[in-house]
DNA sequence: TCATATTCGTGAGGTAGGTCAACAGTGGGT
DNA sequence: ACCCACTGTTGACCTACCTCACGAATATGA
């Protein structure tokens, strides 16, 4: 479990035994169950999540009880409701399973600890950001340029593997379509 | 000039006179007129740019011409192609002022310095990446909840100023709606 | 100062995608 | 083994927004 979030980190920052041990005493164990809520808006949101295995999507609900996926995460990606954990506010957004999910997650201590504690981590989680940012960035001008089948392509180019383990519906509600409009693109 | 710079670094991270001149050193002061272009698609993107007055649009156009705005950037904001610039590829995006503009501009290896030589310009570039971040995922939900009319209204409510000072065609290709659309809304 | 863009508004008609409703197949849970 | 919720599909109709076209007012620059 802790060698996956090694792997990741030193993708990007090499480690020593001991700065890898000191990074892992911030981070608590955790599983949930498919369906179960990580985070429900109004909560204090005490945690970010780093996803070990399984899946989870970040939603935000509408007045109208409409949901709107803003994130999918699966093994090796971060999830999370950012701003009210940053911010040390309560959430607007929810965490939930999609599947059955082991996650590795921290408080904002153990964030600005470890960033204090050794500056690799720091450098790490900038260079998380920057890409995220960059994806972020990426959706918001497909948004802007394409169609719905346009994105769906582009979603099922990017992340085939995700399209083949979420229900349709949900991915609809992540490209900011109805259910029906998706399933008739390809008819 | 400088001293916009020195502001809005030390609204995060305190400096003292010896630190901000190691920052200052690698900033270039540039200055250019209206309709000017600071980069275009296939350039070799050599800066990231801080704006100290005028106004900047990034741009992403699309393979029928249109214009498609990413982001705009006053006073005190941060723009160019960041993933051209980070990864040192060729511009997807073009960054054009709508005004006459001042900007204070890095290099790929001024940023690196600049990280390495100073751990608070390190934590300054988190905060802002992570806020910028923050800042996308807004949008994105707002694309997906809201209707041409309501994200128009969060536009105005938001960056009123920016409304005063572009184009109403400009505000359309941001929204992502056509101009003519975003002229009838409040007929 | 004049010529030319640029900007904004508006009409008419088209279309992508939404909404509501019904139905069939599937799979988990007890 | 059965039930019920979830999932995907399709039809009929609706609407938000797009496209093309035209005209007027304003700004810009040689």
């Amino acid at each position: 479990m802790y060698q996956i979030l090694r792997e990741h980190i030193e993708k990007i920052v090499p480690l020593s035994d001991e700065e890898f041990a000191f990074v892992a005493r911030h981070f608590t164990a955790r599983k949930y169950k498919k369906h179960q809520f990580l985070v429900q808006p109004g909560d204090a949101v005490k945690h970010y999540y780093f996803v070990v295995s399984g899946l989870l999507k970040l939603v935000y609900t509408d007045e109208d009880a409409r949901q709107h996926i803003v994130s999918f995460a699966m093994k090796d990606w971060w999830e999370g409701d950012f701003y009210a954990f940053y911010t040390q506010t309560e959430a607007t957004l929810s965490v939930e399973c999609l599947e059955d999910t082991e996650v590795l997650c921290f408080s904002l201590q153990d964030y600005r600890d470890l960033c204090n504690g050794l500056q690799k981590m720091e450098r790490f989680f900038l260079e998380k950001v920057n890409f995220g940012f960059l994806a972020a960035q990426r959706r918001i001008i497909s948004m802007l340029t394409s169609s719905a089948k346009e994105r769906y392509e582009q979603l099922i180019k990017q992340y085939p593997s995700l399209v083949q383990r979420v229900p349709k519906s949900q991915l609809a509600a992540y490209l900011g379509v109805s259910r029906e409009t998706l399933s008739r693109l390809y008819q």
